[in-house]
RNA sequence: GCCCUCGUAGCUCAGUCGGAUAGAGCGACCGCCUCCUAAGCGGUAGGCCACAGGUUCGAUUCCUGUCGAGGGCGCCA
């Protein structure tokens, strides 16, 4: 049982002694930002005053006094401070008993979580048109949507990845014919595709082929090859093509009829959207008989319902208009809205040479993904598209990304996991073993450096359900920053092995170097991001 | 005009269901390798949390409004 489970329970139970009716639903305990306020508090004197008729400061005394009488476990200090906070100071003993459960735990074990419960949960992310390859603006859904599906994954949910291909719509067309144009040594049409990869492809198709089909392949070619090479991997490739054939959509169209949500108006099928929240009602079949870009992806998400649990769909911010109607359609077709949840990331600016590089396949420029990995690898890449919240928009800046290594944080990452190896490799040259477990004296790690390790360890799982719950990997990035961060210090202060060093000692550090190893394991692959067993630094002169 | 996201240190960004003295990296300045990888560590400087109200014991956080930035608003996809 976790210590703050055991503080809840006392705290919980001094509050029904203290006569408090009803006890509060939850009991906050929080890590104080400043250390001399302990190393847990509640707020629940505040919170309950109310209730108990009595001011904070007096019920947090009250508090303090049943709590330093039988003291939880660990528990060495009780205080009441500020306007009624309880502060609990802890022996480092729970530290240690925290760093046996992370090592017991293991990569597989430690920030595992099961409440997900096997729930079913369809992610669909990228779903980039195949009308050319993908962009470094693609990046950041891809890498998003991928690290989301492993959170989601980590915390015991059934995951599938799904990418949906749109395969019908007019910009096939469109695409096909510019590629046509292209291959008979033509202008591409106005309104087609005018980047330099229609020329690079048009060269590619063999005469006498549809180019509608095999620039279609050529697309899905690129994508697979480009996410793959940053190893994200697809459950499912969903082509809108098969729903037409399959007749879901007329299925989905006499769902919502039959729920009353769909009129004719103008030789138009109309969705009443606006009965949820939108501010004018859609288009679902237009006049002359063909299905708006809406219908097939409210069929879609019903299939998707039919094969899941819950949604989460990954769209880029031009698509942020579509969300209001398809959790309308998804209403009317009686799901809840929790089960459909829908994030927008930002716009990707990425920067190349000091300026700024526009990403639009239409207008021509854009910069391939492909090319962005190839000059900043996959790992750069990936932890640099998961280092902020995808609510704010990013700056990609390349040069930065590939050159300034200093200014790089997933090589200050990586360099701690290759330096966790260096250390195990020395100690093991030199004849020292961390031993069993049960035999090392854990209590020997005491240093502030040591208890600041193992403090960042205990937040992993926290950290992990709430990046889950909130689909926010960023949270994972930060948490493996700081990790690395106190790890690279203790190093700095504690030296591991060496003829100076105690043995009992250097097995206890040892263990501890073997928490950091399985934390900092656990957080890259929830990232995606490869943990190296050695780094060295290219100086440029030859000499490694 | 309406909708979405953002506004926090010189720059790029974190900031837990509302908590106590708001953090990190980079940049600037000053230090630390005879020593497990210096892609590292320590220190200094740097803030009206855009602005104005509201909610309450308490607001960077929640609500309303204003200003600013980006994106979106079709019987296009």
């Amino acid at each position: 049982m976790d210590v703050r489970d055991t503080i809840i329970d006392a705290v919980r139970s001094a509050l029904a002694d203290l006569g408090v009716d009803p006890l509060p639903d939850v009991v906050q305990l929080e890590r104080p930002a400043n250390p001399e306020h302990g190393d847990w508090s509640t707020n629940v004197a505040m919170a309950s005053a109310k209730v108990a008729g009595r001011n904070p400061r007096e019920l947090g005394t009250a508090l303090v006094e049943r709590l330093t009488a039988v003291p939880p476990p660990h528990v060495v200090g009780v205080e009441v401070a500020g306007p009624g906070f309880v502060n609990f100071r802890l022996a480092e003993t729970w530290l240690h008993e925290v760093l046996a459960d992370v090592v017991a735990a293991g990569t597989d074990g430690w920030g595992r979580l099961d409440s997900g419960a096997g729930t079913r949960v369809i992610v669909e992310f990228v779903s980039a048109n195949p009308t050319g390859p993908l962009h470094a603006g693609h990046g950041r859904g891809a890498c998003y949507g991928d690290s989301v599906a492993r959170l989601y994954e980590r915390c015991g949910y059934e995951v599938e990845r799904e990418f949906y291909v749109n395969d019908s719509g007019v910009q096939m067309q469109k695409f096909a014919a510019s590629l046509a144009a292209r291959a008979a040594g033509g202008e591409v049409p106005e309104d087609g595709y005018h980047g330099q990869y229609i020329v690079d492809w048009a060269a590619e198709m063999p005469a006498g082929v549809d180019p509608l089909e095999w620039g279609y392949e050529r697309a899905l070619a690129d994508h697979r090859s480009v996410l793959e090479s940053m190893s994200i991997h697809f459950d499912s490739w969903f082509s809108e093509r098969s729903m037409i054939s399959s007749g879901a959509m007329d299925a989905t169209l006499a769902d919502l009829r039959a729920a009353g949500a769909v009129y004719e108006e103008g030789g138009a099928v109309w969705l009443r959207s606006t009965d949820h929240g939108d501010d004018k009602d859609r288009v679902l079949v237009k006049s002359d008989g063909q299905p708006t870009y809406l219908m097939p992806d409210v069929a879609y998400h019903r299939d998707k319902f039919a094969r899941a649990d819950r949604l989460v769909d990954v769209f880029g911010a031009d698509h942020h208009g579509y969300v209001v109607r398809m959790h309308a359609a998804m209403s009317v077709l009686g799901h809840d809205r929790e089960d459909l949840q829908i994030v927008i990331t930002q716009l990707v600016n990425l920067q190349r040479d000091g300026r700024e590089v526009r990403l639009s396949k239409r207008t021509g420029e854009m910069v391939e993904l492909a090319y962005v990995v190839d000059e900043v690898g996959a790992d750069a890449a990936r932890f640099t598209y998961l280092l902020l919240s995808v609510d704010s928009a990013q700056t990609f800046d390349m040069d930065l990304v590939a050159s300034q290594v200093n200014e790089n944080p997933v090589f200050y990452v990586q360099y701690a996991h290759a330096r966790i190896h260096s250390v195990v490799d020395r100690a093991a040259a030199g004849g020292s073993v961390r031993g069993s477990l049960a035999e090392v004296d854990l209590s020997l790690l005491t240093h502030p450096r040591e208890v600041q390790v193992m403090r960042s360890l205990h937040e992993l799982p926290d950290v992990v359900a709430r990046a889950c719950r909130e689909r926010a990997p960023h949270q994972v990035t930060t948490w493996v920053r700081e990790l690395a961060s106190a790890f690279h210090g203790f190093y700095q202060d504690c030296r591991v092995v060496g003829p100076e060093v105690d043995p009992a000692t250097t097995r206890a550090r040892l263990w501890l170097v073997e928490g950091v190893r399985i934390g900092l394991a656990v957080a890259l692959d929830l990232l995606g991001v490869s943990a190296p067993t050695e780094m060295w630094r290219d100086d440029g002169d030859g000499e490694a």
